[in-house]
DNA sequence: TCGTTGCGAGAGCAATGCTCTCTTAAAAGA
DNA sequence: TCTTTTAAGAGAGCATTGCTCTCGCAACGA
């Protein structure tokens, strides 16, 4: 139902755009076709150039435009990259779904794993892309709320795998692991908000997995493994199901 | 003696500079000031503006030089920008080191603990240097080798901390984990090359410690915990424990 | 048919990084 | 001590960027 009800906020803008113009006019219609050139462009240029590689004026040169008129289809040029930024994390977000949909649903431990080579695999493949989601946030830009429903596409499929282990009776901790502070208890309650019951602990857990995962993708996209860590396939789903264990899924 | 030999490595760029200079001429003498000078300035500039927001011309204003004159230092300002983060690698590098010094050498959970707070906080406190060296790379810009010696340093504490532990016998990692494949051994081999001797198994789950923690750092300061995780030093502090009881030290 | 609206073109502004040349001053060599 | 070499700052200039403004033209709605 929560899902459910906000299920607009997960499609791109620019779909959210065709999709309204597809009734109107001519001239609307042209409208939304040009603003998703405009974006598939900048996505393409983000792709090779990297986010502050990404520039207006060649996007506009691209498309056979003036500069100045590509303002009519995006305010600025951060408006732009939000545009990206929300592409970037519904495509991330599909793909975790994707791969989870496409694994047993009683496997859990195995959706898990699916979701962690998903993410990789996504981040190794449009690396530009993961480095304006999850890298050091673009200088004066903040994220506006419309990027948060699309960021969080991925954590609402792992926090289903979580909950169904939970509830399956699939979750065997480590007896070392401590319990989480009382102090723990009002974001706990916040995460249950978007991922569906389950105690505190569990909440915590999931949250040093979570972490865990995107902290080993940083590292070795962003060049932290260079000269160290080079067989990396194994190692990293070595990682994974030592997260995996220490969340207390079956291996 | 590892630390004795590279002990060069060690000192920032500027300083190094800045020692040679003092038994020569007045001439290198001021013109190591100056460099220094300009580095201070694009490290307060870095630490308002961020990365991209770092301009060489504004530099100059605030040093009442033209912008030309700037060259006569620093060939680029790529290369400004890798003295700024050989300098961040050095500054967190100490803020580590402190940490684990300030700890009981037997109390392997509190020097693990003190280098997370350590890292932490340093990125706390200097959120653009963070970015600068965790976030995503600067486009088009490859980490000259000068970088790496200065980026292995809180690398090196951690690792001491680990093999402390695991030759005194602290470490009872829990019977869940599961052990790396062989293929890991080659890199295992390599990372022994930096931290001590630890047998392949604890130098995977090290990584797996090390990784979450600074998947954590950066979650926190990019913002991916906004408006869910708000409570975070008591969070972070059992994400740390957490990885912790994994790593096998006592809790 | 006529007024309104949307859109592209073009000029322009204030920045940026970086490259030249020119002049002056300091250091090194005789 | 005088001359030559070297270093450094100033200034102009180039190509580039994001963004704003005005001006027409063309499609649209009444």
């Amino acid at each position: 139902m929560l899902v459910k009800s906000s299920a607009l906020f997960y499609f791109r803008r620019s779909d959210i755009v065709l999709a309204m113009s597809s009734s109107r006019t001519a001239r609307e219609r042209v409208r939304a076709e040009l603003t998703r050139e405009i974006a598939d462009i900048a996505r393409r240029q983000l792709a090779t150039e990297g986010a502050t590689g990404l520039s207006l004026r060649a996007v506009a040169r691209e498309m056979g435009m003036v500069s100045s008129a590509i303002y009519r289809y995006f305010p600025s040029r951060d408006d732009l990259l939000t545009t990206l930024i929300i592409d970037g994390y519904n495509a991330l977000g599909e793909a975790v779904e994707n791969a989870d949909a496409a694994t047993p649903h009683e496997d859990h431990t195995g959706r898990w794993l699916a979701v962690c080579h998903a993410v990789r695999d996504w981040a190794l493949a449009h690396p530009h892309e993961y480095a304006l989601l999850y890298g050091s946030p673009v200088p004066g830009y903040q994220a506006p709320q419309d990027t948060v429903a699309a960021a969080v596409r991925d954590t609402v499929v792992y926090g289903r795998i979580v909950s169904d282990a939970y509830h399956a009776g699939a979750l065997n901790p480590p007896d070392v692991a401590p319990p989480p502070s009382a102090a723990f208890a009002e974001d706990a309650a916040r995460v249950r908000e978007i991922i569906s019951d389950i105690p505190d602990d569990v909440v915590a857990r999931a949250l040093v997995a979570w972490t865990g995962l995107f902290g080993w993708v940083s590292f070795e996209l962003f060049g932290q493994f260079n000269g160290a860590i080079l067989n990396r396939d194994p190692a990293f789903d070595h990682a994974m199901r030592s997260h995996a264990a220490y969340l207390g899924l079956p291996l």
